[in-house]
DNA sequence: ATCGTACTACGAAGATCATCGAACTTCGAT
DNA sequence: ATCGAAGTTCGATGATCTTCGTAGTACGAT
């Protein structure tokens, strides 16, 4: 099984303007929940989302970017983590911040 | 000398889809980092912009209706604060987070 | 080698958004 | 009562974004 990462910004590459900007979407947001309650990560097929296939994959696309998330190739799925670490050392209760909000 | 506040939204109106999209947005994002540096408000026009009075009034707009800021008048000026209080307990760390940021 | 699965890339369509100028309102000052 | 300053609203324009279907790639299994 092949095992490879697709590409992402590096820690001091991420803008809080992406992040924001990503993460200000109703779909991406769904995403964001999903992977917090599933540390391991997720395969993005497995996300239940409102949309068809290609739309989760642009949107996984632009959360990646950003720097909001990871994602590596496991055989033919591709699993998605947040990226708890950085976010929260480039900007310390953001992810709480918006993961406890009311939904 | 009259003094009026803007409608906003209730703290249990206030949406997290709203208010990151708000934020993520370049021009309201420096609006945000001028009222977090003036606690006792501002008016709208002396918050140095890129953009011209109508944008301007439109970003103010936006940050208002998704809760972010209150605006009130004071003669023909408006100033505005940010809704720390509210965004705190909605969202504790979300503004810190994105306040430590780097600009 | 062929097939099915998981996913992506591309191009198009429609919706939403930022931006502006012009016209208007509101208030304080002359 | 008139003027100027501060700010808004409206309508238009161009840019950006979400969404989709189709076609394509990469991989594991048969």
């Amino acid at each position: 099984m092949t095992r490879k990462a697709l590409p992402q910004p590096e820690r001091d590459e991420i803008r809080v303007e992406s992040v924001l900007q990503a993460l200000g979407e109703p779909v991406r947001l769904q995403i964001i929940r999903a992977l917090a309650d599933a540390p391991e990560g997720i395969a993005c097929g497995e996300i239940e989302l409102p949309v068809t296939a290609s739309t989760r994959a642009h949107h996984l696309r632009i959360l990646r970017e950003a720097g909001v998330l990871s994602t590596h190739t496991e055989g033919t799925r591709r699993i998605s983590t947040l990226r708890r670490e950085d976010l929260e050392t480039l900007y310390p209760g953001l992810l709480t911040g918006i993961l406890t909000a009311p939904r």
